[in-house]
DNA sequence: AGCACGCCGACT
DNA sequence: GTCGGCGTGCTC
């Protein structure tokens, strides 16, 4: 870290100190200031050597509110003098402020643009957006723009009403949301190249009309000109005119010196090709609708051109041909001159679903994290220039820079990866709605699983309307679902083996047959828990309040049968030797909760020659699960084992058998959204069979094989589970019946965290009786993990009746009391993980 | 957020 | 008399 000097004169010598210890200088008698060093720039505090006595210069130095005639004498304008414009920062501070542009710069600053500008005390500089361009301020004094960065603004004033509006809703710093809104790779400009080029000024003119012959120019400078006036084309580059005249850099110079050329600069980005676009485009033309897709199509077409605000929910079957529809509705708009954006799940577009666009449509760009930083910003650039009609991409390219929006797809709307959980905590779907609601287009919400938000607003809402797809194409059935009783399965065998005996005989016989199997477990490493069945101890982290997880270092070893050697935290990594007994009762420990490396253990030994692959974090890098999936497509993999990365999205046709190993696993997990969880898992993974010819087998092992959520998912039955799952959150006053936000507030010292939190619900309380809001309010308590890397972590829940509620309480409170509270403090407006 | 203040306790 | 740590409050 780097403390910035300051230069002092004490008894003749110049010394060099931080500023916090300039106060024991000056304590001496002797003190005088000096010269500032030249880094300090025009606002250092100390601008010259101070005539007047020790004291005032000190104060002058250190007072928060320096008088007026001192300030302006630092570089400050006064603000009814200046040109103002006001900036938000990407840092912490959740206030807009107002600095004076020249005459020049107002000129060209608009909103959107990016500047730097000196900013607090130590006048660091620091980049700001520029938000507003106000007529005046409360401020009496404020500082100059140093530089405008962009040529172009980045973001259009639809963009910044979109990031208010974020701002707002999901309590986050306006500067953080508008830096979160462009990609990183393009507020670095990254593979911007510069080129420089020449052209003839008025006086070179002269000299080829032969009026012009007091100068003498060189031979090489001669040819120089005669080049760049025969050359073709608006303007030529300085190394073109070097390769053709043969020459070095200095003549180019010479000639400029002589005011004969003018040398300007233009900065561009190179077209990079994306790693997608050599494969072949027409794979997917012309597709007929079935009468299902057809009569959703004209359902949606005539309300693409009404300039309206309409939202469908396409609730379609696996392997129902949404992409289809999306396909059509986004062909009519391009007719009608629109764009459109579609969202996919981070996790489908390295693979299929994403490049079913870009082979469909002609001007595409996409946006996901697969993407070089030169590529992204390619394809931004490409967007914020209106040369394309379509965008996919994952959730931050709700984000991407269109001008004439006409519609946008969320596809597989339910999925809980469209929700960012750094600032700013958005739902790229809500997002999505609000955008449209903004811009008065349509919008398309597609899911086999919709969540229960989005079919409670399709049945509840106005302009909301519910479709459905029923049937999968080409008249596919629906794959059989079988639930297995795990209880039963295990009370006739002995050992614990996580594949029944039903599942074994099905992978067989389908192995035998030559097809394939995707087996989901949905829990990583290979046991979750080592306990002591004697005393109850269990091995947790020491840093985090959880129980860690057995592991086998790497594949070799988890072939082998021996036992796992070592444990980890999922959250904080740390990493420790199994105890080879119990630590308190020195008894044998038991390992429990078998994860997908004892899954792949326990295939080895029952399938010795199937060829299995294990897909989960632990096992594949994000390059290798690219080719994981090509070797399955192939049918170089017999059994695909993974945890609930492999229930989405993908598309195999020779897959005939899908096992759900532990169907109830996340039905355990204390949040009340499991059962929908449950169920969408369920369902997505069985989807993934019986996708070509016939219908394809499930077989669903569960120790709670009577669970609804479970049941309906094997039944198919989303619109019997979502009714029932409704009527239980509107029972105990839920989402998506109530809104919800969520406070973690964080620290080391806990004693501290609780007095705090305490205090804030306590003020939160009082603001909520003053203001008589119907909020309810609950904790402050312990998070679910309340304890991670050593920082305790409680929560406050708070339940409004309305979105405008929420929004009401939340912004008194971030402004009042949140910086005040002296730890950290998250908001999660609609949380969807209450971990 | 990042930084400069003030206060306080430890060390010389 | 110095030095460093930690808590507080401000940034146009």
């Amino acid at each position: 870290m780097q403390t910035r000097l300051y230069c002092f004169q004490y008894e003749s010598k110049f010394v060099t100190l931080p500023l916090a210890k300039i106060k024991y200088y000056y304590k001496r008698p002797t003190l005088t200031m000096s010269k500032t060093e030249p880094e300090m720039g025009l606002f250092g505090p100390i601008e010259t050597t101070s005539k007047k006595s020790d004291k005032s210069a000190f104060d002058k130095l250190s007072s928060r509110k320096s008088s007026p005639a001192s300030v302006a004498k630092a570089g400050l304008i006064k603000s009814s003098e200046a040109h103002l414009v006001r900036l938000a920062f990407d840092s912490g501070s959740d206030q807009c402020f107002d600095y004076a542009a020249s005459q020049e710069q107002i000129n060209q600053i608009q909103i959107g643009h990016r500047v730097k500008v000196p900013l607090g005390r130590s006048n660091r500089l620091q980049v700001g957006f520029c938000v507003g361009l106000p007529k005046k301020t409360d401020i009496d004094y404020v500082k100059p723009i140093t530089q405008i960065i962009d040529d172009a603004p980045l973001l259009d004033q639809n963009m910044i009403e979109l990031a208010n509006w974020i701002s707002d809703y999901y309590c986050c710093p306006l500067g953080t949301t508008l830096s979160a809104m462009v990609p990183a790779a393009v507020k670095k400009q990254i593979g911007l190249k510069t080129v420089k080029y020449a052209t003839l000024t008025e006086t070179a003119k002269l000299y080829f009309e032969g009026s012009l012959d007091k100068i003498r120019i060189s031979k090489t400078g001669q040819k120089i000109l005669n080049i760049i006036n025969s050359h073709q084309g608006p303007s030529i580059t300085i190394p073109e005119i070097l390769t053709l005249a043969e020459c070095s850099q200095a003549p180019v110079k010479t000639l400029q010196k002589l005011n004969l050329i003018d040398i300007h600069q233009k900065q561009y980005l190179p077209e990079v090709d994306l790693p997608s676009s050599s494969q072949n485009r027409s794979s997917d033309i012309n597709i007929i609708l079935n009468p299902s897709q057809q009569r959703v199509i004209d359902q949606i077409s005539p309300k693409l051109d009404d300039d309206q605000f309409n939202a469908f929910l396409l609730h379609g079957v696996t392997g129902s041909g949404k992409t289809e529809v999306y396909m059509h509705a986004i062909e009519k708009v391009i007719q009608l001159n629109k764009q459109a954006l579609v969202l996919v799940p981070e996790i489908a577009l390295t693979s299929q679903t994403a490049q079913r666009f870009v082979n469909r449509f002609k001007k595409v760009a996409v946006l996901h994290s697969g993407l070089s930083n030169v590529q992204r910003h390619q394809q931004w650039s490409l967007i914020a220039e209106g040369k394309v009609n379509v965008v996919v991409g994952a959730r931050s390219a709700i984000f991407a820079p269109l001008k004439s929006l006409g519609l946008i797809v969320v596809d597989e709307e339910h999925e809980p990866s469209y929700k960012q959980d750094t600032k700013p905590r958005y739902h790229a779907r809500d997002v999505a709605i609000k955008i449209a609601h903004l811009r008065k287009i349509s919008i398309i919400l597609g899911s086999a699983t919709p969540s229960l938000e989005s079919y409670h607003n399709s049945l509840t809402r106005d302009h909301f309307q519910l479709l459905e797809l029923k049937e999968r194409v080409l008249d596919l059935p629906l794959p059989k679902v079988n639930i297995v009783n795990m209880r039963d399965e295990l009370s006739r065998v002995k050992g614990e083996p996580l594949i029944g005996q039903t599942l074994a005989k099905e992978m067989d016989r389908c192995l035998n047959q030559k097809r394939q199997i995707i087996l989901m477990l949905n829990r990583r490493g290979y046991s979750s828990y080592i306990f002591c069945p004697s005393c109850k101890f269990s091995v947790t982290c020491p840093n985090c309040d959880v129980s860690l997880t057995c592991h086998k270092k790497n594949l070799s070893d988890t072939l082998n049968s021996d036992k796992p050697t070592w444990v980890m935290c999922h959250h904080c990594l740390h990493a420790s030797m199994i105890p080879k007994q119990c630590p308190v009762c020195s008894k044998k420990l038991i390992l429990i909760g078998p994860g997908t490396q004892k899954a792949q253990e326990e295939l080895h030994e029952k399938f010795p020659n199937a060829k299995i692959q294990r897909m989960d974090s632990d096992a594949l890098s994000s390059d290798e699960y690219q080719e994981v999936l090509e070797n399955f497509a192939q049918g170089h993999t017999d059994i695909l084992l993974g945890t609930q990365m492999i229930a989405k999205g993908l598309d195999f046709p020779n897959v005939d058998l899908v096992g759900v190993l532990n169907a109830d696993m996340s039905l355990s997990i204390p949040d009340f959204r499991s059962s929908e969880r449950t169920f969408q898992l369920i369902t997505q993974v069985a989807g993934r069979c019986g996708r070509a010819v016939d219908s394809g087998k499930v077989i669903v092992q569960s120790f709670e094989p009577h669970d609804p959520s479970i049941q309906l998912a094997c039944r198919h039955d989303y619109t019997t589970f979502a009714n029932m799952e409704l009527k239980g959150r509107e029972r105990c006053q839920m989402p998506p019946y109530r809104r919800m936000a969520r406070i973690l507030l964080k620290d080391h010292k806990l004693q501290k965290l609780d007095d705090v939190s305490r205090q804030l619900a306590e003020n939160i309380q009082q603001v909520l009786e003053s203001k008589e809001l119907t909020i309810q309010l609950r904790g402050p308590m312990p998070a679910q993990i309340a304890r991670m890397e050593n920082i305790h972590r409680y929560q406050i829940l708070l339940f409004a009746d309305s979105a405008t509620e929420m929004q009401t309480i939340l912004s008194i409170i971030r402004r009042q009391y949140f910086s005040r509270m002296n730890v950290q403090i998250l908001v999660d407006v609609d949380p969807i993980y209450l971990m």
